[in-house]
DNA sequence: CTGTTAGCGCCTTCAA
DNA sequence: TTGAAGGCGCTAACAG
């Protein structure tokens, strides 16, 4: 069934189907009535192919993902979704499979350029309207992307060439509220298991604790600040550290769920108790740590909201309109479970 | 940059690109080199719209998820993104979202008939060549997908109507192994967390629980079996049960990890040993089980395998080849770890 | 308010 | 082995 055949029943010609289908030009309301009457009827709906060759739009984007099994993914593109198909935009997946191909050697550009050059490719050949590019680390992926012809949006990311639009989540805010409830709490001496040395949002998330400390007229101890890099073994590694101090922290905030659950395991295989002997908290809210015992206070990130941004500004970008501003930042909730006394 | 210009760089027609990009036709190897250097240099690809008006095939597929934040689904999408890709298709993605509308009533019909006739609408506006269907709960969907135009293969659930073709994974042997397993660590008195009562893989891996069993010698005791519906809070119920017993099981296998986890929690906050008192077994190794303590022994579902043998069946389907079977049907694999003793 | 006309970029005869 | 011509289904510009 084709928009002619269309016509023939409705006794117009294909303009006016056209027309009455796209409200564009002029067409009476009786005819248009019949007209989407017969359309309804015959189940016709237009060629979409025929229609992007005539109009250059294709209605379609592409969502390219680091790693389609990284935690934070599926809620971002789920986002992405929800939002671009009220739109009446169709989504194009690719998964570039990183974690398979770089682990967490978030350094191994060479790996990443490739990845995405082949996925860039694959995506030009769709004719796609734009993109959105999630990530599976919150970094720096200015060197990454490549100037493009269609617009692009990141998520869960950054671009300090202020090149890219992109999407991300507040640290600064969130980690103050952490820091005033281990307070409120009554903690005294609280340590920080820290994010990977280079990474941008640890070294937000320790300033914004210390500065929420000594707002509350409290120090952070330098021995009390562990290193780590966002992996299950530097929570345990920290634990090591925290046992050979003299004197203790009560409470410990690490930097993401991971590191809290490998320095909970730890602490709990010594018999240490928690959050009776030490309370913990952590970042995330990881699937894979939902059910710790104790269940782990942390942080939620808005990854739907980010995804739903996404697809705002991306639209936007597509139909012509400018943000306002190149970066969206939203707020991370903190939600309370039961690893802090 | 289209194909007339190719042409004239190459001093040749239209057609006869065509003809050199597709293998079609006749092409001197030398024109046909000369021509495929000069594409490459410009950088050109076929519009895919103009290509797809004319041969009427998309070289695009669709994947409907019941849920993209069902535990399986984002393994199974990557499974079959990694094949179809290879093959040079591109792949739509839509999110039913229906763990939001539905939650776990699965019987809930009308919701799930709505939201996937609604998806089905929306890929038959994007003349997709074909569609593959991710299901969240294993169970039969026959009922639900309506006739269509094109291939359709089902992923992690059954059709017993036999229309349809689909891929899941063996229930029976892996079951068998859990029970030798437990066999051989010396348990006499062991107990089972059921799924829902309606189910068929729940049905199907009691059966072959109990017949590994008789085969050992070994009867399943009528009160060591527990109802259950695959929730969280099926394991805790199990173990106030499992608590009132005068004799009680020594291992205990949930036909799922959200039960066997929540069996552990009751169990661990009333201070009984795991696996020293109650050894564990759960099904799934779905992330959030993977930080219990200990760590549950479970069984781990072929999942990305599962969606590449999808994409492979959807394609042939495509390409005019008959698979032999209506079901294909992928191994599990037994993942021990440090929850039975 | 409706119809006519032309052409988007590609592939497929058919003819040379 | 290559080229010319036509048409896939739709929309935009223009004419009536």
């Amino acid at each position: 069934m084709n928009m002619k055949e269309i016509a023939q029943l409705a006794g117009v010609t294909a303009a006016t189907v056209s027309n009455a289908i796209n409200g564009t030009g002029n067409v009476s309301e009786k005819k248009r009535k019949e007209i989407m009457e017969i359309i309804e009827k015959e189940g016709y709906s237009p060629n979409r192919f025929a229609k992007s060759l005539r109009t250059k739009e294709s209605n379609t984007i592409g969502i390219m993902v680091e790693d389609i099994t990284a935690f934070q993914t599926p809620r971002i593109i789920n986002g992405i979704n929800n939002y671009v198909e009220k739109q009446g935009y169709a989504v194009i997946l690719n998964n570039m499979s990183l974690l398979e191909k770089t682990g967490n050697h978030y350094s191994e550009l060479s790996s990443y350029q490739s990845a995405i050059s082949k996925s860039i490719k694959l995506f030009n050949k769709t004719q796609i309207d734009g993109l959105v590019y999630v990530a599976m680390h919150d970094r720096d992926v200015m060197e990454l992307i490549p100037k493009l012809s269609i617009p692009i949006v990141l998520v869960y990311c950054y671009d300090t060439s202020k090149k890219n639009y992109y999407v991300t989540y507040d640290n600064m805010d969130v980690i103050a509220d952490v820091a005033e409830y281990l307070v409120k709490h009554g903690h005294e001496k609280i340590g920080v298991i820290k994010g990977a040395e280079d990474s941008l949002p640890s070294q937000k998330r320790l300033r914004s604790f210390i500065t929420q400390l000594e707002k509350a007229g409290k120090e952070l101890k330098e021995e009390y600040i562990f290193p780590g890099a966002w992996e299950f073994g530097d929570g345990v590694k920290a634990y090591e550290r925290f046992k050979q101090l003299e004197e203790k922290p009560t409470a410990i905030f690490a930097m993401n769920d991971l590191m809290a659950t490998g320095f909970m395991d730890a602490a709990l295989n010594d018999g240490v108790r928690i959050p009776e002997d030490v309370s913990v908290i952590g970042f995330d809210n990881r699937q894979e740590c939902r059910f710790t015992r104790p269940r782990l206070t942390t942080v939620d990130i808005p990854l739907e909201k980010m995804g739903e941004k996404a697809g705002q500004v991306l639209l936007d970008l597509i139909s012509g309109k400018t943000p306002e501003n190149r970066k969206v930042i939203l707020p991370c909730e903190f939600l309370e479970k039961n690893s802090v006394i």
